[in-house]
RNA sequence: GGUGGGGUGGCCGAGAGGCGAGGCAACGGCCUGCAAAGCCGUGUACGCGGGUUCAAAUCCCGUCCCCACCUCCA
């Protein structure tokens, strides 16, 4: 069984085969930090996220690239209009993404380059373009670069466009331009901007364009020629399109397969930060659901597929997560919580067609259904044998919830240690009182601990508790 | 106008010629002192109109609507 992608190139689900074998070099397009992110923006590294460890867990050895676009024409007028430095702007926002990547128990990239430490291997590349006859120095001296769109026969290949048939790329006067759909590589220093925005290079005071910086990042950390680029669908033209040309046009092989992730839309547009319509971490708290509950809800669609978000939708995710999550405890309770096992079969064949999580998803909620019947049959062989194989499945997604991940509170274990001893006390009275039929008393004390957010469950084992809702 | 992707039961959401994915909600049952949790059962859905086929949610033709990209964008 090989793993299956779809690939935007070529439009088509192809057997996923490494350069190299047992090697998986993937470069994702990160967040231009001109804003903290949102929901939108943190499907994308959860995506990618699932993907990685499916083939970590497929035994590949994985390099996986994430850029951060710390400079760009935004942030550039917010730093203007904010009177700071513009890095200020994009580090601030770069803590705020890694922490919500945290929150969200993505792994941390192999490494995370930003593009303004990247500015050599960019002028090296253009300066190759240049010579390779695929860029040019803007004619009337503002000291901007550009890449010939017409030198590039395969231009739009990537995004199935002809060029005959696009609008203009909107970086610069088109005037500056032999055609209006070349685009940027290098960009001028221009009156009004940042001063600290500005790098020497041979063709005047500038600052790179956008595209570039990936061209330059994927080739310093991936090689000329490597396994996966990926991003978002709207990703895909301009940016990839101008990526591939360039880094192809300068002699780079460049990506093996594309692969994009649908988008979040709400109320049936995009998520945006520029469509006043983003909803962040410390809002999806505000509903009472947790970061993992969230991870969940990306991982019930497909990688591919719109995700139109609703409260309601959202909210039932939670839902069903808490399902697979009462088992884990309770069966962890049981058994132990024991190692994670491998997925089954069917799993497995669910994720190598193409990340079909809905599909795996199913299996996991199978698997959930027989541990539960064992756990109720007193099976304990049965239910070590679910509980490893769900912990496995949710390992793949990143939603175990006895990952230590979830739990870096630090003091917590303490805390359930007194809160559990306190606890004991109140159900050894409820039990006394339940062994005399006295079950006004025994309920009283039940419904006392639930206002206290301490739920209690008789099971054939006596009684358990856990930790209620909050609202 | 060009390109890509959609419209599936009350809701979310897979599937892509024949065997009713899965979840949430609902209803009935089992279990329970009562609950909770869990388990069992119930639902015959594929935008609309035609067609092909023994058989279509899946293929073909037509049609309506939605989203994304073509401008910064995960």
């Amino acid at each position: 069984m090989t793993l299956r992608l779809y690939d935007t190139a070529t439009r088509s689900v192809r057997d996923f085969v490494p350069r190299e074998a047992g090697k998986v070099g993937i470069y994702l397009c990160g967040l231009t930090l001109q804003a903290p992110p949102h929901i939108g923006h943190l499907r994308s590294g959860v995506n990618y996220d699932v993907l990685r460890r499916w083939l970590l867990a497929r035994g590949f050895e994985v390099r996986f690239i994430r850029n951060l676009t710390d400079i760009d024409d935004k942030i550039l007028v917010k730093a203007v209009e904010q009177d700071r430095p513009y890095w200020s702007i994009a580090y601030a926002n770069e803590l705020k993404l890694t922490a919500a990547y945290r929150a969200l128990n993505v792994l941390p990239p192999t490494y995370e380059p930003r593009a303004t430490g990247h500015i050599p291997e960019m002028q090296q590349l253009i300066a190759k373009l240049i010579d390779a006859g695929h860029a040019y120095p803007a004619p009337d001296g503002s000291g901007d670069v550009y890449f010939d769109v017409h030198s590039w026969p395969a231009y739009g290949a990537l995004s199935n466009q002809s060029p005959s048939d696009m609008q203009s790329a909107g970086d610069a006067p088109e005037r500056c331009k032999r055609d209006p759909r070349d685009f940027a590589l290098w960009k001028g220093a221009k009156p009004g901007e940042p001063t600290d925005a500005y790098w020497p290079s041979p063709w005047g005071r500038g600052r790179p364009g956008w595209h570039i910086e990936c061209s330059a990042m994927c080739w310093r950390y991936l090689g000329s020629e490597f396994d996966i680029h990926g991003g978002g669908l709207d990703l895909t033209f301009p940016h990839h399109e101008n990526e591939l040309a360039q880094s192809q046009a300068a002699g780079l092989p460049f990506a093996r397969y594309w692969v994009h992730h649908g988008l979040l839309n709400i109320a049936g547009t995009k998520m945006g930060k520029s469509c006043g319509n983003s909803l962040d971490l410390t809002y999806v708290d505000s509903l009472g659901v947790r970061p993992v509950e969230l991870r969940y809800y990306y991982a019930a669609a497909h990688y591919r597929s719109m995700i139109d978000y609703s409260e309601d939708a959202l909210r039932e995710a939670a839902v069903a997560y808490r399902r697979i999550e009462g088992f884990v405890q309770r069966s962890a309770e049981r058994v132990g919580a024991g190692q994670p096992a491998v997925v089954p079969a069917a799993f497995a064949a669910a994720m190598d067609d193409d990340l079909n999580t809905s599909a795996a998803l199913a299996v996991l909620h199978e698997t959930v259904r027989d541990g539960n019947t064992a756990l109720t049959g007193g099976d304990d062989v049965t239910v070590r044998t679910a509980l490893g194989q769900v912990r496995a499945m949710l390992d793949i997604l990143g939603v175990d919830p006895l990952d230590p991940a979830w739990s870096a509170g630090g003091d917590t274990d303490d805390l359930c240690t007194v809160v559990d001893s306190l606890v004991q006390l109140a159900l050894e009275q409820r039990a006394q009182a339940r062994s005399r039929k006295d079950w006004a008393a025994a309920d009283a004390i039940r419904d006392q601990l639930k206002q206290a957010g301490v739920v209690v469950e008789d099971t054939p084992q006596g009684p358990r508790w856990t930790i209620g809702e909050q609202d």
